[in-house]
DNA sequence: CGCTTACTTCAGAAATTTGTGAAGTTAAGG
DNA sequence: CCTTAACTTCACAAATTTCTGAAGTAAGCG
């Protein structure tokens, strides 16, 4: 029998979806370590590793583990844990949380947003540019609604499909 | 009198607006060279510019312009056109254009796609960590078909408001 | 057909980013 | 308390990226 039923248990097959598909963020855009230790949780049995397991496992230094999972929690795409009555603490991957960060660009928009307003102003909102930057301004404001819509109509879509 | 009606003109206030919009798209990701000549020609009043005024407006040399410009056409954030009867040639952002390569993160999330598949697959779809995938393929599933109807919504709300 | 202008390519200098080891901080456990 | 384990911070070396000047290519014009 050559299938093996211990697929997702063999590290070499492990890893190498990890650096694929970390690769993809890095082109995405999202820095190297980040990328690598999100996807190592991605595919973690349980959803939730330790800073030694992320270390070991991507044979990167505690700094590096350090500093990524800073990344990530500030970016809400990860959340940290401490294991009751031990100093280790746990990093998780909670669905949810990076859908919802992965669309939420909004402190992003909201930035482009006021850097349009600021410039229709003084640029003058008649002016041939100025109008430009209005109909840009109204297209970010559109897609910032429309895109929470997005996100609700997803729930409701997962629940249908895999139950709340 | 001190309200400027030439405000678009003054160069100075021009140019600020440039480098704090540029500054915002560089915080999401764009390069730095392709995002103060996005930038530029956003805040231009026809919305093209030939490299030499992009050089000169942004004080950068004739090979950054190239660069930018390789980039941004690239991403489908703008387009070249030939002056007729010159080698000059003007860069133009066309709105409808750059909305969509802002959305259309198309290609990119197809290769997300494949990946997670790929790590189903060998994972093993029936794992805790496969079920993750599977569902979080599903999540770009959906919300690649979603961002297409977003993008109509967008069309039919900007016809009514600025008209086609 | 050759001159000239407009753009592109390329090698390399400069700036920036990344990841490490080492030192520092905090808190559990004896 | 003191020790030690778990993480964090920091300075710096290494790798990468960015932009320039210089050389190259191509197309309009005489």
């Amino acid at each position: 029998m050559t299938e093996p039923k211990e697929a997702g248990r063999d590290p070499e097959t492990l890893s190498r979806f990890v650096e694929h598909f970390a690769a993809q963020l890095v082109e995405a855009g999202l820095p190297r370590m980040p990328a690598r230790v999100f996807a190592a949780l991605l595919a973690s049995d349980t959803g939730t590793l330790t800073s030694a397991e992320l270390g070991e496992q991507l044979r990167i230094s505690p700094a590096a583990v350090s500093g990524a999972v800073r990344y990530l929690s500030q970016v809400h795409m990860l959340s940290r844990e401490r294991e009751p009555g031990s100093r280790r603490e746990r990093y998780r991957v909670h669905s949810d949380q990076w859908y919802e960060a992965l669309t939420n660009r909004e402190a992003v928009i909201k930035r482009w947003e006021d850097a349009l307003r600021e410039g229709i102003t003084s640029l003058g909102p008649t002016t041939p540019a100025g109008r430009r930057l209005t109909e840009t301004l109204a297209f970010f404001e559109f897609i910032e609604k429309d895109v929470a819509g997005m996100m609700e109509r997803w729930r409701a879509h997962r629940e249908e499909r895999f139950g709340a």
